[in-house]
Formats: C-alpha cells, sequence, structure tokens
DNA sequence: CATCATGTTATAAT
DNA sequence: CATTATAACATGAT
C-alpha cells in the first residue's frame, strides 16, 4: 500500500533506532524478497550499527557504515515496525533486526518487496529528481514530456524513473485536480500545469499522511509509533474506492476502468 | 469459486 | 536505439 507518504512513514518507524546496535537478526533466506540479494549476506549486520536512513520515492535506505547499506522496497503489502525486543516472530516476517530496545520488523505476505545490501558509497548517485526536490523543475517536466508524448498521462505518472514515489492513488488525485482524463497523451499537457499539480498532491500528501502522527505509548515502549493520517475530504482519496464514490468537487458519480493496467478512478463531470 | 489489491520488471511489440 | 504495452509474480480479502 506504500507511495511516497507512506514510506517516508515506514522509515521513520526503523529511524527510531538510529544510534543502535544491531546484536542478531532473523532471516528467511527463502523467501523471495531476497531475490536481489543472498540472504546469507545479511548476517554481516551483526555488530553494526543503524547510522542513519533516507528515503528516495518508494525506496529506503538504511545506513550502517559509510560503505554499508541496507535498501529496502516495501512493494505492494510490505510493511516496516518496531516491537519490543521479545517480540514473537509472526507470519510473512521475512528479516527481523534486533537492537536491545526494539525489533525491527519487515513484513511482505505478498512478497514483491525486496531488500538489498550495497557496498559502495553512494547507491544512490544516479536517480531521477523526486517530485518534492527543486531539481523537479519546469525544465524537467518539459524534458519528460518531450520524451513521452504517446504515454497516457496516467501512465507517466507512475512511472517510477519520470515521478518516484508517485503510485496509483496519488495518480488519480493528480489527474483529477488538473481536470485531466487519465488516458489523456503526455504530449498535449502544459508543463506548467502538470507540475503544479504533482508538486501539490506530493507535498500534500507528506503533511496529511505523514505528519504529526506520532502515537501515544502507553506500555513505555516509544519506537517507531507512527500510525498513517488519511488526506482530507476535499480530496479524491476519500471518495476513489468507495462503492458509489462521487466527485468532491461537483457530486458526479465517479467512472472506475483499467487505465496503464491500473484500476482507475476519475470524475466524468471534471475531467476529458 | 472468481475477482481484485496504493508495485515492479522481464519481455515483446512498435 | 528509444518508447510503449502487457503478463507474471504470491497471498489474502471480499
Amino acid at each position: 500500500m506504500p507511495e511516497l507518504a507512506e514510506v517516508e512513514l515506514a522509515r521513520r518507524q526503523w529511524a527510531a533506532c538510529h544510534g543502535d546496535t544491531i546484536i542478531d537478526l532473523n532471516v528467511h533466506n527463502k523467501a523471495r524478497i531476497y531475490r536481489d540479494c543472498p540472504s546469507a549476506a545479511l548476517g554481516i549486520l551483526k555488530g553494526k550499527i543503524l547510522r542513519s536512513s533516507h528515503a528516495h520515492g518508494k525506496r529506503m535506505l538504511f545506513t550502517f557504515a559509510p560503505e554499508l547499506h541496507l535498501e529496502v522496497h516495501l512493494g505492494m503489502s510490505g510493511k516496516l515496525s518496531t516491537a519490543p525486543p521479545n517480540y514473537p516472530e509472526q507470519k510473512h516476517d521475512h528479516l527481523i533486526l534486533h537492537t536491545a530496545k526494539a525489533a525491527l520488523i519487515f513484513n511482505d505476505y505478498r512478497m514483491f518487496g525486496r531488500v538489498m545490501l550495497h557496498d559502495c558509497a553512494n547507491p544512490w548517485a544516479d536517480l531521477p529528481p523526486q517530485p518534492q526536490d527543486s531539481k523537479f523543475s519546469l525544465i524537467h517536466v518539459r524534458k519528460l514530456i518531450k520524451r513521452h508524448p504517446k504515454k497516457p498521462l496516467k501512465a507517466l505518472l507512475l512511472d517510477q524513473n519520470a515521478c518516484p514515489g508517485i503510485g496509483n492513488w496519488m495518480a488519480d488525485e493528480i489527474c483529477w485536480r488538473l481536470g485531466i482524463h487519465p488516458g489523456i497523451a503526455t504530449g498535449t499537457l502544459e508543463a506548467k500545469k502538470l507540475r503544479k499539480e504533482i508538486r501539490f498532491v506530493t507535498f500534500g500528501s507528506l503533511k496529511h499522511v505523514a505528519d504529526k502522527n506520532t502515537k501515544a505509548s502507553s506500555d513505555g515502549f516509544a519506537p517507531g509509533s507512527y500510525v498513517a493520517n488519511v488526506p482530507p475530504k476535499n480530496w479524491l482519496f476519500q471518495h476513489r474506492w468507495k462503492k458509489g464514490g462521487i466527485c468532491p468537487k461537483c457530486k458526479t458519480a465517479l467512472a472506475r476502468d483499467t487505465i496503464a493496467s491500473r484500476t482507475t478512478a476519475w470524475c466524468p463531470n471534471c475531467q476529458f
């Protein structure tokens, strides 16, 4: 379920243990999440300190040394959480890092997620700019439009090389705010408007979903207790999956169809 | 039992 | 070569 704001939230779960030593780890070595990385290699993390972490699009990077990083992608159903040290392993927990004060858990029942180890200084040196970065400039968006003229708008928004971190619900939200049908060819778009709404939804999603969401701890266990919020009622998000969902702007019944091979919701009155 | 799920990628087709 | 389209991946909820 993760798009950029949910990924940022997931990163913070584990980030609560920055500065702590990994004293042990559980690795479910046959799980598909290790397809890009021999699971035995993760043993190198034992005794290392989790120094810092970063997110880029839907990826997370947990740094243990200048040239040792664990990259995590949540796929469709991956989740990061923390629990007390005596946490009993649950079904579909594929990786658990133990510190003295917490267990850091990666659970993923569909196993579209993945982990990788990097032994270089900057494994993310060549990633494209994220919508929230200053490098996501008008010139950059013009280039994207020029490079993908025939691609449907929805497919461009879902392309992680073009719009890292945007997923199905954010893409629908952006099309809706643009007042443009998600199947329209990218080549017909105005770069300035497109960039504006991509950034509005990106910053809004970070603000509404990932801000002010620390769960009060009642049992004395604090690490990583973040809960996801949802965007406000005047966002399409609140209506797009509901049966009989309506456009929050004009109250027209929403349309739904498969576009760019994903289920897509839009307002037939506001978007064309 | 059939359908669908907030994702990516290898491979095919233009 | 560059861009675009689609099937496949694995499990659970409805």
